[in-house]
DNA sequence: CCTACCGATCGGTAGG
DNA sequence: CCTACCGATCGGTAGG
């Protein structure tokens, strides 16, 4: 059913991997080993709980899949729930280097850019599509995010990563309209809460793969953002003033 | 673990409850007792696919959650796949009725009440509210979409759900700009898509019961609609003309 | 003496 | 609608 992997592509730490033992077919130590294996655990789960559910994949198809026997993954996991917390970790980690980066990118200050309004649409819309086109890297979150809601030992890790994601999005919010003079149409929490809301339902409609389709919901994304961030500039659009129920 | 419930709470019918059996004790036909039975295995359904999800439930679960075994089940449906059809359809049949009821509510014409616009946010926004608060309903919901990911046989049917929402809520949209006689900020379509996939976003993150809660995540969504749905009264707010990139 | 992993099998339970 | 039972597979762990 699965091929072993060539061990030439794989690293032996968790979330990266190592070029080292790329070079060479050297004899691994008994720790490179080891990592090898567990690297290979969770590769085949992450492929696994997305496209089954996980629920639905069972320990013994993890450790089949990945080249090994039952043994091989309850030697280097607890359980279940021990192997997908740690791939969480790792998508987590991911996610939030991609998002400090985007803050971190130096903006083209002075030059013949679009504005800076544009550019935090632009970026974040960016990044939110190339974390949303990772079929595989969305559907592991909607599994993690059910699983939170049903097993008490698990919500808590869950949790903070999502409190972490909407801070550093609320933190990007605030930071990009402080660069471009613009105010902000409500609290930075308020509307990351919204914006990641939105991103998190055109996710979810991208998993049916029905129209719209992705250019579609890209552009629908853009135009409400262009309507949500920042104050409009001019003096009074409405009836009612902007705070007002 | 459960007890039988009572049958005098119970209906014959598939997607409502007779009040008829509610009156006596009286012995029930051949036909009366086999929908009697089909009700109880689709409410323990439901009960069971919302706390564990469809995947972790098994048929002999369903069966002795109704007061049954698995010979049942199985008189009554030809396999897991198809109760959970049944669910959905009961469920989809009782949302487009309630979004229905919602258009042909009778608006409050000429009275000192609060103009149209605020009318189409207060009853979407109400609907959803209480679409939402059910988060059973919302569980189920979510496992289905996952589920029709997954399953090829169960897809078109998921599909065909999620497609009459969305027309249903674009035809909302149109039919109360009309009689507000004000422009909508988009199409119909784009705009039920951007708040279909708002909603569900928010009732994603409700899922795992952390802050913001229910009253925060009320008025995030109602300050986004506001700014969403109907073109700005004033000629002119912004630098760029509304339909631009 | 320790590690990492295998082949085999444990007691229970799955869908049908 | 139940009892009885099937082929298979579950998560977890034994000794080698």
């Amino acid at each position: 059913m699965q091929a072993r992997p060539d061990p030439r592509m794989r690293g032996p730490t968790v979330c990266s991997y190592n070029p080292d033992i790329m070079k060479t077919k050297i004899r691994l130590t008994r720790e490179q080993s080891r990592a090898q294996t567990r690297q290979r655990l969770l590769d085949a789960a992450r492929t696994l709980f997305a496209a089954q559910g996980y629920a639905a994949t069972s320990v013994e198809q993890i450790a089949l899949e990945a080249g090994y026997t039952r043994g091989a993954f309850y030697s280097n996991f607890r359980d279940k729930t021990g192997i997908f917390l740690t791939l969480l970790r790792c998508e987590h980690e991911r996610i939030m280097a991609e998002l400090q980066a985007l803050l971190d990118a130096p903006a083209p200050e002075s030059q013949a850019s679009p504005p800076h309004r544009d550019l935090l649409e632009s970026r974040l819309l960016a990044h939110y599509a190339r974390l949303q086109l990772d079929s595989q890297r969305l559907a592991l979150m909607l599994e993690a995010r059910l699983h939170a809601a049903r097993d008490a030992a698990f919500e808590p890790h869950f949790r903070r990563f999502r409190e972490d994601l909407l801070e550093a999005v609320g933190r990007y919010a605030r930071t990009f309209a402080q660069r471009a003079g613009l105010a902000l149409s409500m609290s930075p929490e308020d509307l990351a809460f919204g914006f990641v809301a939105l991103c998190d339902g055109c996710a979810l409609h991208r998993l049916a793969g029905s129209p719209p389709g992705d250019e579609d919901i890209e552009r629908i994304l853009r135009a409400f953002m262009k309507r949500m961030a920042f104050e409009p500039p001019g003096p009074s659009r409405s009836s009612e003033p902007p705070g007002s129920p």
